[in-house]
DNA sequence: CTTTTGACCTGACAGC
DNA sequence: TGCTGTCAGGTCAAAA
């Protein structure tokens, strides 16, 4: 589910809550997300104070004491802050304990999602070695994406969807930024000039912006820290819109299939 | 090195 | 009602 502007939101939601604020307790109802959750974290991070909650690409960032704790939302992820003696429901795998009195609670349906203890600097962990520049930091630019796609014989929209080259951008902004910049997803990345990389640096940004500040994406089932949907889906151009008038010509929007993902865009405004 | 494919999971929905 | 097949916001590891 979650992509950059979704994390953003949950990052957002829950730091309140969190910074500042001691662990008190951990409860693992479902060890077995995307790797193991170790049995002896709950001791690791009990005590702890939550430093800093950061995001970086799709991961969400805790700094405790002595170490990180690294969360991911994989496809159907989500968390909220509720009160500790909240029931739970099926698929809440996780609370963190915050206080005593409420927790960070995380659901996942398809457990796709990660819960990773890290000691060291968490630049060095083997999930963000080898990550790519935010795209919202001023190292993502023309330059920069002229340069990475200059040699690649795979689609745009792949290339834009890799990590290692720009984080957080997925299947949905992928289809959203690349109608935006009036660039076909199936194109070449070794074909894309450098003025169509400035267009396509400034499509990914703004639509990550416009879609962080209506809250997200909510498409089934995607809920802020506080449990509340986004609202970025009204705003969608061609993702989960085949067959449907595009906007800008009224042609219908197409659907094709690039390395197993659903790929929607508009035959006549991108080339 | 790059690119492609399979794998990991559950749930919703369409069609029979 | 209930079965089967398809699809879904991610990304790692192995194969090609």
């Amino acid at each position: 589910m979650p992509e950059l502007p979704e994390v953003e939101t949950t990052c957002r939601g829950i730091a309140p809550h969190c910074v500042g604020h001691r662990i008190t307790g951990m409860v693992v109802r479902q060890h077995r997300l995307r790797w193991p959750i170790p049995r002896n974290l709950p001791q690791q991070v009990t005590g702890s104070k939550i430093h800093t909650v950061t995001r970086r690409g799709k991961y969400l960032l805790l700094t405790l004491d002595h170490g990180t704790l690294i969360l991911h939302l994989g496809m159907s992820g989500s968390l909220r802050i509720v009160d500790a003696d909240t029931p739970a429901d099926k698929h809440d795998h996780v609370d963190i304990i915050i206080n005593g009195k409420r927790c960070l609670r995380l659901h996942d349906p398809r457990r796709f999602g990660a819960v990773v203890w890290t000691a060291g600097a968490v630049t060095q962990h083997k999930l963000f070695k080898h990550l790519g520049p935010e795209p919202l930091s001023e190292l993502f630019t023309d330059a920069y994406l002229h340069e990475r796609a200059r040699k690649r014989t795979c689609n745009i929209k792949t290339l834009i969807m890799n990590a290692n080259i720009v984080v957080g951008v997925g299947n949905i902004y992928a289809c959203e930024a690349l109608f935006m910049a009036g660039i076909r997803p199936t194109l070449r990345a070794d074909k894309l000039s450098r003025p169509r990389c400035a267009r396509l640096v400034i499509a990914i940004q703004d639509v990550l912006r416009q879609a962080i500040k209506a809250g997200g994406t909510t498409l089934r089932d995607f809920t802020d820290g506080d449990g509340n949907p986004g609202y970025f889906k009204q705003q969608l151009h061609v993702y989960d819109r085949e067959g449907q008038a595009c906007h800008q010509c009224g042609h219908p929007v197409k659907r094709v299939i690039t390395v197993n993902r659903s790929t929607y865009y508009c035959s006549h405004c991108q080339r």
